[in-house]
This record gives C-alpha cells, structure tokens and sequence, in this order.
DNA sequence: CCGGTTTCTGAAACCGGTTGCAGGATCATA
DNA sequence: TATGATCCTGCAACCGGTTTCAGAAACCGG
C-alpha cells in the first residue's frame, strides 16, 4: 500500500532540485515516526532527550520548515493576516503598512497587503480574495466598504477596520479624531491671529474628509468667526489637488491668511502654489496639514501638522487583529491626535 | 467510517459562525461528487451543461470560494510571491510595491511583503520565511544578501533581485544603470557652467552608492575636472543625512556651487540644510536627487532628479518572477534612466 | 442489435502536517 | 514480584482540494 498513485506531476516544473524535506523524511532520517518529530517541534509534549536531539539534527541536516500550507490546512489557520490599503505607494499607508507589519512580527504573523485603490469594488474584491486565502484576520486600513458589508465580512472573520466607527462581534473599529485635529489646527491658526483661514478639503464626501471640514467649521464658530463657504475648496487628497484647489482660492475674490489642508500631501501641493504664486509662507499665508507624515519635517519650510501617528495605528491594528483572533474583546483606541508646530505657521500680517 | 474521529476543534474558537463551504458541502448540495465540482471550477474537462448548472447555483449559493490552503497543498504552489523590500515606508520602496503589486495582481498571484530592514540576517530570516510559506518565487528588491546566498536560495525558488548583476539558475537579476544616471546628472551640472560639484553618497560600502559615486567622478573627469574628496560627503539615503552632510560640507572650505545627492530623500535634506544657512535652491546652489520620487515635482523647488521609475521596475519584476516560474528565462532589464529637469538647477552663479 | 469508442463521473490516493487513541515501556507502590 | 499509574511513541484519521484510474453511460458504425 505504498504508492500505487503515480506521481502527481504538479505544472510542468517537475520535483524541484532543492525541493524541501517533509516531515517524514525527517523522521526517517532520525528513525522515529513523523508524529514524534511534529511533537517535538511544536513542543506539544515531553520526549527523551536523546530522541529530542537525534530528531533535532535530522532536522537540521534537511535545513526542514514545516510547510506552511500544510500546517495551515491542519490548524484551520495560516498565520497570516490581510490587509486592504488604499495605495501602497502613498506615504501614508507606508508608514501605517509598517506599523502593522511591526506589529504582527513579533507574534510571528505575516502581512497580506492589497490595495483598493479607493474603489468600493476593488476593496470588494480583496476582502473576498483574503478570505479565500485563509487568512486569520483582516485589516482594513481606512476603506470605503459599507458598513453592512464589513459587519457581514465579520461573520466569516475577525476584522480591524480603522476610519470609522462601527460596533459588531468580532469587529474593532478605531477612529482618528479628525474633528479634534482640525480644532486643534484651527485654533492655533485664531491664536496666531488669523482671521481669514481657508480650508482645503478632500474628495467631497469622504467621511475623514467631512469630519475634518466640521471640526474647522466648529473652531471658527468658537472663535467667533463666520464659516465662508467661499474660503473653501475641494482637493483630492493629493499633491494636485492642493495645488489647483489653492490656484482657485487665489482666484477668488476672498482673501485668507492662513490655508489648512485636509492632508500633508494636499498641503504639499498647497505651498508650490503660493509659491508659483510669489507667497510666501509663512510670511505672506501660514499653512497647516494633517498626518505629519515624517517628509513634513524637511520641507520648505517644514510644515506645522496635525500629527495622527500612522505608525502607532498600524501597530494598535495588528495588536487589535491578533486580540479578535485570540476570541478576545479589545479595547484599544487610535493614538490621540496632536499639533506638531513647525515653521509653516506665523503670525498674521496685520495683526 | 464517516466520522470515528472526533471533531479536531482548531484552536479555541470552534467552529466559525459564517464558516465557508468545502467541496463536498457544494458537491452533495448539487447532488454530484467534489471530483466534479473541482473539475468544473478549473474547467479541467468539459461536463454536461444541466450538471454545470446545477452546481455552479450551489457555488453560488454557498459563495463558495476554493480554500486556498487545502490548494495550495495540492497544488504545490501558493499563487503567492514573496517580495523582501527594506523599508516598506520609504516612498522609494512604496512606489516599487506598487509596480509588482500591479504586475502579479493582473495574473491572480499576491505579493507577501516582508521588509530586511537593511539588516543582512532580518533579510534571510525574510527568505526562509518566505520560502517555508511556499511562495512560488521571490522579488528581492535591492537587498544586501550574499550573491552566493541568493545563488542557494534560487535552487528551491526562482528569484528576481534587483540592484545587482548577477546569473543562476532560475534567477533573474536586474540593474538600475547608476552610473549612467550619475554622469547624468553631472554633466547637466557641467552643461550649466557648474565646476564645483559636491556630491552627498549613501551609506558608504552600499552597491548603488559606490556605482553612483563612480558616475560622478567619472563624468567630473570627462569634462575635464579633478576629483575633489573634500566635495564628498557621507549621508544616510535619508533626509536626516542630507542635512548632516551638507552641514559639513558648507563647514568644510571647499566652496561648492552644486550638489549632486545619491537620492532624492538625501537631496530634500541638504535643501533644508542650505535654507536654513541662508542659502538659496538654485540660486546659490543647484540641487540634483536621484529616484525622481513622486513628491519631487512638488518640492519648493521642484527637485531635478535622475528618473529611474521605481515602479516600472516593480512591475518588471513581477513579471522577471512569473516568466521564471512558468519554467522560462526571462530577457528583461531594468527601465532606462533619464533626467528630469526641474527648478532646483540653474545656471552657475558666476559663469 | 452488438462490440468498440468516446465522454462523463465517482472512488480513492495523495499533498504534508497535526492529533486522538491505544499499546508498550518504565516506574512506583504494595 | 505483581499491579496500577505514568510516559512515550506510533498508527491512522483528518484538514480540503486535485487528479488518476476505472467503470458507466452514451454514441458510433457494421
């Protein structure tokens, strides 16, 4: 009953040279059964010495890895977590993308990263795709998949859903204060006595981008300021997009002293402007931006931010996805947000 | 003999309340065998329309999606690629990411990213870790590993590395032309009357640094100009070092009216350092990066920077690594380098 | 109307680890 | 020394697909 199945022949690359030991060679090798060997490297249980260091040196001699889909197969789990970004090129998500890998390390997971592109059915896709590869546990790293959705994904798998706030069993959800960081923004801006202050904003109807407009509209309220629609414009998240969105308050009839920008990019974009414009910041206009990514400090002049600490939510997710794992109810929230003052920021003119 | 075993219970967290559908649920569903069903997923064979139908209802009505452990298993392939970056928040490594993202996504594989940390052993831990997860091949994108480790590696899996020339079996190396990139650069400084040219390397005993320091000293040379060691300063690849360097170099006697950075990170750091000694970009001193990273065209001033599209060299690998593994030996280079001029180079002061 | 193809379909072996169960060896106790 | 408890180890079932082989069914011409 050895081996009437001839050989499987898998694609057309045949046995390849340095194909991996198995289990049994390994066992074989060490003259015990493959159970022992598997016992003995998962420590499940106590066995002789001279056993444990016989097996051991086999082992070593073959340079064995369990084959991990194997492994995976048998335990229903496959150490591996995935993880739907938006744009893995953006340093954004490079460094939340960092903090997640950082965190899953060290308890000897691995990242899957896909990228949505912020398209819903890209997104749709993944997740779906994730799932199909067995991963333990997804990651959604700010998405625009719905709600309902996510809840339902939750069913099949725990989930890490960071940019919104949504309770469901085996869910966690983290939301930045985008509200509070632009107050804090804003408000450094009234005490720099800026009077007029523009915002540039995101896509229009993205919820980040929308509880960052009412966290500025509410500072101005506060500071007995009157919202002017007229003060702001729509960007894209990018560097483009602050430019042309400033090209367009410059050509307005209203003036402002100060420009906060929905995202470092965005105010990236921003300052090119003002300079093609001859403006000078933060003489002529103060600019302030959200994320702090770590470029912020060497621009030109380094760019007073509102810090969100990407890395740190990376981490706070990989920490949060291992928890769901382990059919625990973690409590962790994203890092608090914190304005990091730079040089893009300066007194009023006038004032 | 349906079930004398008992139930194995995978870890703690019993059986999943939205536990996906196996074969043979889908299989008994449609009232045929999971033979069946298996073939008419991978259209191995051609089977009657009713029973096609039949089943793919019960696919669909399970949203059943093949475990791609248990194929993996089968198979002997993971559709999966393992991709060792160093830092996979750098932008650099971020635009890379995205090219081989791009390049296996449209050919069902998903790239599993680790990153080496630019540390010799957490990038062959890397390796065989990726290697014991049954990857089917390897991209790694500018490593420091040993050319005979990667030759011993690239017999149990095909590899793509990138940043370095090198030839085996099964694996496919690809060399960005640093030097070309160097003269370049340099001699669009030369063109510009420039005859004091600095240049700020990477770490000092890296590949890519020592390549593009050979660039620049063998272009000096061609137009006629000797080479000045005190006009070379040591960075980091990161802006903290474009500042140090170029601290000492002004602190140094030799006057420079130029300055050539090995990339742009290091270049946004000697722009900060020059602004903040009063030094105008590129009215006292003209600045060129290498890389030409996305956020360049927005720097104040724009950088001039050696192209050298990071992700066009991604999606390169992708498909150097899927070529490789389909049994082929790929004829594939790294993309062309040009230059892309920008405001950060001008005319020399005096000429 | 029958033997020979051709086409489908199902049973079962297999990928490579993991683990419940049971049997043999070892040890302690009466 | 007999006997029950404790340890250790091997057998074999199992994870969930894939694939070979063989048998059944459908189709062919003579």
């Amino acid at each position: 009953m050895k081996s009437k199945f001839p050989a499987p022949t898998p694609g057309r690359s045949g046995p390849r040279p340095g194909q991996s030991a198995t289990l049994r060679m390994v066992a074989r090798e060490a003259g015990v059964s493959a159970s022992t060997v598997s016992r003995i490297i998962n420590g499940t249980v106590k066995v002789s010495d001279g056993l444990k260091r016989s097996v051991e040196a086999a082992i070593a001699k073959f340079g064995f890895r369990p084959n991990a889909a194997a492994r995976g197969l048998a335990l229903g789990k496959t150490s591996t977590i995935g993880v739907v970004a938006q744009a893995i090129d953006s340093p954004f998500y490079g460094e939340g993308l960092r903090g997640i890998e950082t965190g899953l390390r060290q308890r000897g997971y691995a990242p899957l990263i896909m990228s949505g592109n912020w398209r819903i059915e890209d997104e749709e896709r993944c997740v779906q795709e994730l799932i199909a590869r067995g991963v333990d546990g997804i990651i959604v790293f700010a998405g625009r998949l719905s709600d309902a959705k996510l809840k339902g994904y939750a069913k099949s798998v725990p989930i890490v859903v960071t940019g919104r706030r949504l309770r469901a069993p085996r869910l966690l959800s983290m939301q930045i204060e985008d509200a509070k960081g632009s107050m804090l923004a804003v408000r450094h801006l009234l005490d720099l006595g800026h009077r007029q202050i523009a915002f540039i904003t995101g896509s229009e109807n993205h919820p980040d981008a929308i509880e960052r407009l009412r966290g500025y509209t509410q500072a101005l309220v506060e500071g007995g300021i009157d919202f002017n629609p007229n003060l702001v414009a729509v960007g894209d998240w990018h560097e483009e997009g602050g430019v042309r969105a400033t090209l367009e308050l410059l050509d307005s009839k209203s003036r402002f002293t100060a420009l906060f920008c929905v995202n470092d990019q965005t105010a990236y974009g921003a300052c090119l402007a003002l300079y093609r414009k001859g403006l000078s910041v933060p003489h002529d206009v103060s600019v302030i931006g959200f994320d702090d990514l770590p470029s912020s400090t060497y621009r030109l002049p380094p760019l007073t931010s509102v810090r969100q600490s990407i890395g740190e939510l990376g981490e706070r997710s990989a920490q949060g996805i291992l928890e769901l794992i382990a059919g625990r109810r973690p409590r962790i929230a994203a890092p608090d947000v914190e304005l990091m003052v730079r040089e893009s920021t300066g007194r009023c003119p006038g004032s």
